[in-house]
DNA sequence: ATTTTTATTGCAAAAACCTGCAAATACCCG
DNA sequence: CGGGTATTTGCAGGTTTTTGCAATAAAAAT
């Protein structure tokens, strides 16, 4: 293998996972660490990579996207951790978009055999960097705000699906009100989603918890799980704990 | 086995394994190495390969990512901004993705009214910034090679949609060969977007002109402007003047 | 504090490269 | 046809690049 092919091969395995190791990488290239370390400091000379102990870190991903960016970041990887739990080799997986459900995503693990359908680009973008992971982007009208597809033609298509397990990201929940949100047009499609998988699990921060807005989604006996970055026996939890979904 | 032959032979293998050894020419063509050598040097003296310690690359291979490095940023950005002058208000236009395209997009006049349709989910974000710009994100099986969606979903809305002008970045252009892939799936994408369009316009930087791949795209006389960074008058240019195209 | 892992440095062998040169071949023109 | 010129090719040599190894330093891990 060439040099410039070694290097190209790095620069994609940072690009794809952010960071690399260097005992990896000796492995799938099958040269000396030496040879390695020499690459990885090539690259860093070049600018294109950021090197740290033990191998690389992809660079745009540490100046451009600071961590405290992502509001409530600890809370959303504590919940991203449970929903794994619901999720299984081979199954057929619907997703929403939004900041939880990309970091549940960052989380899967990196052999992780499944059909993944998502309204969001960002997702796919995300779930395409698992090389064992089917995506398929749901296309349509593309929404400004929320950064996911919509409209008639999403709901369509997503009629036509029928998934394992749908995880779904919330603008608020409350015990007797169930679901609700604000935009009528994400209301449409969330009802969809919910009708084309076996089960839901709501990924949501605790601060949603117990909020009612204007339009109604559906109620929590259409919710499989509720997953909060709180212990399930938590007190904020309570009233939802006798209203038949299952609490990570 | 006269040296011309063996200039052919040596782009038939870049060509078709997007890189060469400079051991295994020595063996397959039966000269000597410093035959090879010059054979390499002089292809790549006229733009053809791209030489390294080793053997020889396609230049069409250079890996898709590299955004922190400026490589032919300069570029895409005097080719965004020529490309600029066929967009009018108005207008429904089909995108490709890749990074020319991008970048395209983020030279796009700040209130510039339009419909975009495209297969890039990084398109199509980037559009969305654009408050007077529609975006529909066509969607179906997602690469995680291209990063754009594929596939028969795809090409069948393709179909439907019948806009004013497609923009396009190619991975090689030849004066008789015309537009050109390796990727069955992407050159069938590309083959419907030109069909779905009253007119197309290729996006290229200089360093893919003159070169073939595998899959055949379309002849240039399905291609409305041509745009590299290039002034319309380089010599590089010259045997495309002559193909009923557009030069910008 | 000790052990293990990872980095750095210098070195040497192998591989690849370049330059100049000369033999062989092809080409041109009277 | 034949002599002169240009091109092509392989070779000899010296140079550079690449790579793995060993010894040592530095950093994590225990």
């Amino acid at each position: 293998m060439l040099k410039k092919e070694r290097h190209d091969f790095i620069m994609r395995q940072i690009n794809l996972h952010n960071r690399v190791l260097t005992s990896d990488l000796v492995q799938l290239l099958n040269v000396s660490e030496d040879t390695i370390r020499r690459d990885l400091q090539e690259l860093s000379d070049e600018n294109l990579l950021y090197k740290v102990h033990g191998g690389a870190l992809s660079k745009s991903y540490h100046s451009t996207f600071d961590d405290s960016t992502v509001y409530a970041k600890e809370a959303k990887i504590i919940i991203a951790k449970k929903a794994l739990s619901l999720i299984k080799d081979g199954m057929f997986i619907l997703t929403g978009g939004g900041t939880t459900i990309i970091e549940m995503v960052k989380q899967l693990p990196e052999n992780l055999h499944a059909t993944f359908f998502t309204i969001s680009p960002l997702v796919a973008v995300e779930l395409a960097k698992y090389p064992r992971i089917e995506v398929i982007l749901i296309g349509g009208l593309f929404s400004k705000n929320s950064q996911i597809t919509y409209g008639g033609q999403v709901i369509s298509q997503l009629a036509e699906i029928n998934a394992d397990l749908c995880l779904m990201g919330v603008s608020a929940i409350h015990p007797s009100d169930g679901l609700t949100d604000t935009d009528w047009e994400i209301n449409q499609l969330k009802k969809t989603m919910l009708s084309s998988s076996k089960k839901t699990a709501v990924l949501c921060i605790s601060e949603k918890l117990n909020i009612t807005l204007r339009l109604k989604v559906a109620g929590l006996e259409h919710i499989s799980y509720l997953i909060t970055e709180l212990a399930p026996t938590d007190d904020e939890l309570l009233d939802y704990q006798t209203k038949g979904l299952e609490i990570l």
